[in-house]
DNA sequence: CTGAAAGCGCTTACAG
DNA sequence: CTGAAAGCGCTTACAG
């Protein structure tokens, strides 16, 4: 069954508010007008810039007119008005956060809602605001990056998701933006060395999950990993490839999907229909992961009999699942509140502070842990 | 098996990007400072003033000074200083969002992310920015609203998830804020009269649903709502008393719930302990319906079979879900996108155009469709 | 059609 | 310690 409603939208505080605005700009007058620094002035009796030393903690008024002109402000209810600041200052007292990501993928994934909201705890305590834009791809990302800086809207922007040869990169280079570099779901990235030590942190969580998978017997894993063009992905291949030839003699395969059920569908199907199919597979979020068990049936299998599944990211999803999904947990709102004090410091001039380290945790669930344990296969 | 790994996050391109910028600012200057309207006034051979008409479509100028002007500008690379245009113009250039909403719980639900990508595609098209922030309760995103308004950082908010006694309306009215009021997932708020003609665009789909529901032979529904002192939880309470009662002859119970996977499970208890529970059940999101699906064999039912669950909203959830579960899918960017389009028009003293209307489509999958059809209760 | 001037609300050298 | 002044980059009456 098909039908449409036509729900109706309309202003309603909004259409009262109009009014009194009206009204109060023609008669009461001060009454709305919100209080400048020269309000201040006037009410405690000195200069506009006595006002601005007291309001900004500067040197240049003793300590009884600096009381003085606290209370007044805290009396008028005054705030500083965020353009007058930025305009002298050249200062926005603002981020930016563009999302490059496909609309559809963005509503199935919690990742990017828990990221923001660990950024914003930080920002907001820092009374700055967080600019936020959701384009479709990487080039329009660049577009509205560069519109932010030329109409100085933000002091700097956190990067997530980074490509290989990220054209942001180049961009932020080239404008001189400050800026904070994360890779969606982990590490750090680095600019020209996808490759090094920023792989360490992938490591601890791989070798936890592989660890868990051969302590069940498995002996042929496989991964299913991001688009290659993600500079994470990169080096979690690198580091998944690490880990299993420690562990088990030899690297253990790796495919690449979208992040999409469909995706990671096809590349089950192809991993089973190897000579020597894996008796589990990794999956880089659990989105695929939960697609994947979800559709057991249809591949053929029995989860985790015939094939163990664990996903890279925990979720409702992963505990909803029948059976349930093993997944690695990590602390998003971490990573977002690491980014945005990254950035915060990079702002101020000062040394990024000891690095926040978002820990994972490895939770095992019923999708990878064997009804008779022991080494089976 | 728990443990953590020491993630590291380092600035890579901002390091890079400092240095330069003290380099050029030192040496090479006008290539790194951003062009004003007095380069372009200088390249062009004419005031800032004429500068200004020209490049906001005033009159003012004549066509080729106009073309020459735009020409200058283009060929500069400028882009109006937001500080500066919002000093001069009173205006912000920039609209936001708080959403009050448990940190858990927006990490669950997809809402909230479509709905911020609907609101941006109109933004984004009018050059307009986007503020948001996130934080736990109202009271909280009261304070946030009343900062960004004194600081003028916004022209108007849009406010979603509106309470019965709601302060932010309160706050809105009294400072003047223009506004756009939107329920978290579906129709308009009205100030004072939550239960009038905006309980219309409820019906509709709340009928489809029932229409489906008494199609397959029940006779005794329930609704699981949210918590009480959300407007729109009081509109689909009411409209759904109105459906059931005129499809049914007696209006069909309703319990609330707070949307999470826990509260959806204990509400159905409790209607399963009745003496006559019903054999379909509705709740108002994917959550609550999900996590009654997983947990069916706890609850000691079987789905379709001896209880039907239909969710209020459809996502991810509902389609990996085992059964699948029937939903209502509303297209919840467009109702992102409407409100911004709202608020825009207020803004612009226009009036609010034909409202966009976000339909909705009743998806009947397994987790109502009895194997056999008819009326067998 | 065009230009000189004042003003938006702050900050910040610069003299007293 | 304090105040008068200039400036941030725009917009907008106001005279030519």
């Amino acid at each position: 069954m098909i039908s449409s409603s036509a729900g109706r939208v309309r202003p309603a505080a909004a259409a009262a508010t109009r009014s009194e605005e009206t009204d109060v700009a023609g008669a009461s007058g001060a009454a709305d007008r919100r209080p400048t620094i020269r309000d201040i002035a006037r009410v405690s009796g000195v200069s506009k810039a006595s006002v601005s030393y007291a309001l900004n903690d500067q040197p240049g008024v003793s300590p009884q007119t600096r009381e003085r002109i606290l209370a007044a402000a805290e009396q008028l209810g005054w705030r500083p008005s965020a353009a007058a600041r930025s305009l002298s200052n050249a200062r926005a007292g603002a981020v930016g956060l563009a999302i490059a990501r496909d609309v559809r993928l963005l509503g199935e994934e919690p990742y990017y809602m828990r990221f923001i909201a660990g950024m914003e705890s930080v920002l907001a305590a820092q009374g700055v605001s967080l600019l936020l834009t959701v384009v479709p791809d990487v080039d329009a990302a660049v577009g509205v990056l560069r519109g932010w800086w030329a109409e100085r809207r933000v002091d700097g922007v956190v990067l997530t998701d980074l490509r290989v040869d990220d054209p942001r990169l180049d961009l932020v280079a080239e404008l001189g933006i400050p800026c904070a570099v994360r890779g969606a779901t982990g590490g750090p990235a680095e600019r020209d060395d996808p490759a090094a030590e920023s792989v360490d942190g992938e490591r601890g969580p791989l070798a936890d999950v592989v660890a868990h998978l051969t302590a069940q017997g498995h002996r042929r894993l496989a991964r299913v990993g991001g688009p290659e063009h993600f500079q994470h992905t990169q080096r979690r291949n690198l580091a998944w490839r690490e880990v299993t030839r420690a562990a088990l003699g030899r690297a253990q395969p790796v495919l690449a999907a979208d992040y999409t059920g469909r995706a990671g569908l096809e590349a089950v199907r192809r991993l089973l229909a190897r000579a020597h199919p894996p008796t589990a597979v990794v999956f880089d979020n659990d989105v695929m992961a939960a697609t994947v068990v979800a559709e057991r049936r249809s591949l053929g299998v029995r989860v985790p009999e015939d094939l163990a599944v664990v996903a890279g990211e925990d979720s409702f999803l992963c505990r909803l699942a029948d059976p349930s999904i093993s997944a690695l947990r990590r602390d998003v709102a971490a990573d977002g509140a690491a980014s945005a004090a990254l950035l915060l410091d990079v702002l101020a001039g000062r040394d990024p502070g000891s690095p926040q380290t978002p820990g994972h945790e490895f939770i095992a669930r019923a999708s990878s842990t064997a009804t008779r344990p022991g080494p089976a296969r």
